[in-house]
DNA sequence: TGCAATTGTCTATATCAATAGACATTTCGA
DNA sequence: TCGAAATGTCTATTGATATAGACAATTGCA
């Protein structure tokens, strides 16, 4: 792992970036943990077979996104560090799954929408198409840091107000209690990942080129009927799955 | 999902890539099925808001990746759409994981190497670092495609000729059998997403900027000793990982 | 056949990305 | 206090990226 950091050009990815995504991978790895900082501009243009101009444009853009703060004379100090272990259980719960790794969580209701149920998601929930689902926009914060995205949709009439017990309480899990299902389990989880798009980089706080691990994850009451189909939409340099068998 | 599909600009992200990001990500999730086609560069210009030269440098990049083809006076056809599923349960094998998704699966032992355990791989494989491992390197395709690249590490003393004993079967359940481990679990995976580097990008066949899923994972024997800890890279375009609960 | 739709090719121009070198400014320790 | 080490700023040059427009070549259909 010590050898030569390399990047590629002509690919459409600035060398820049190339090299910022490594540096925030590397961070947030703890590669630079004894010293608290990056290592030299000249030294990095060195490992990377690059100017050292264009470490300053990667170093630059890593400042932007307050990881990390350059401080004339001394060096680039890492401001910001963190990547979040979220559990994928049975019983895979948002909140409870970040649990002590952040000080304050937040969730914030971005929209409600009652609509007819589309393929796919009629297929998760065990519903025919064009049967009335709720649909949630979410945004899961810790530590102020945006964390996930998620689109979540519920069956329409047996969890009509969802939406509104969702904001007050900031919680599906609570939500769920208000309406009467007392408790609920993950039964399937699909994860892929892709890169952001416009609407996801913005909420996200992301830069452009960065990259998303999304979860398609249905839960079931205890009878096992579908109760909530939702895509999950993670910062991926800032979270990592971990799957408990 | 009729909106306007948006790229942006002076991210360090060249347009043409960030337009053939979305549009194969489009042809994995089906978009185009009906006609089997792309649409014209005229209507993805307006689409994504760019000059038609610069969807053509889109399509250009995907051609060459052998995904679309095209034909003048005709349009550009899709040729190969492919996303493997991944199971991830207590019995996770990679081969019978795939199962029917492919007719051919060929395993590729692509090194063979005894060294001391670092601290992290130590830590997973419940050894002391420094005490001697054997790392396996491997590469995993699917109907010839690359699916993904492995680097495996199994306690040198217990699983001693690990290395021929995959090369001959090209399978990790075969080769543990062989050695007198008829069967095994897994305890643990982490998953991750990230950008791919450079050596996995030429192995993997992608183009750079293209995205790794990443899982980390241990197995131990029915006893619950570790038997083999697995760091798996899998193109992000081409699979998706099932955790059934 | 002829035309509409579509991809292929060429020229020209402006902006971004990357390299190169020089020198200023700040910090910290000998 | 001096100097080494580090980041900050400036100029200049080259190649990649993106836009713009015009027209050629191919396909398929009326």
């Amino acid at each position: 792992m010590a050898g030569l950091k390399q990047v590629q050009r002509q690919t459409g990815v600035a060398l820049w970036r190339q090299i910022a995504d490594r540096i925030r991978e590397a961070i947030g790895n703890g590669a630079y943990d004894e010293t608290g900082m990056v290592p030299p501009e000249t030294v990095l243009a060195l490992q990377f077979g690059v100017n050292r101009h264009t470490v300053r444009s990667a170093l630059a853009a890593l400042a932007q996104e307050g990881i990390v703060r350059a401080v004339q004379g001394r060096g680039t100090l890492i401001e910001r560090k963190e990547r979040l272990s979220f559990p994928i259980t049975r019983r895979t719960r948002f909140t409870a799954g970040i649990g002590d790794q952040a000080r304050e969580m937040r969730s914030l209701l971005l929209d409600e929408v009652t609509e007819e149920a589309s393929v796919e998601v009629a297929r998760w929930l065990g519903l025919k198409p064009g049967a009335q689902v709720i649909r949630l926009e979410t945004l899961r914060e810790a530590d102020r840091r945006p964390v996930s995205k998620a689109t979540s949709w519920f069956p329409a009439e047996r969890f009509a107000g969802i939406g509104e017990a969702y904001g007050k309480h900031q919680s599906i899990t609570k939500a769920f209690a208000e309406l009467g299902l007392a408790d609920y389990v993950r039964a399937t989880t699909e994860v892929t990942a892709a890169h952001a798009d416009t609407a996801d980089l913005a909420d996200l706080e992301l830069t452009p080129g960065a990259i998303l691990l999304i979860a398609k994850a249905m839960n079931t009451d205890l009878d096992g009927v579908p109760v909530q189909y939702s895509i999950s939409r993670f910062a991926a340099d800032r979270v990592q799955f971990t799957i408990e068998n």
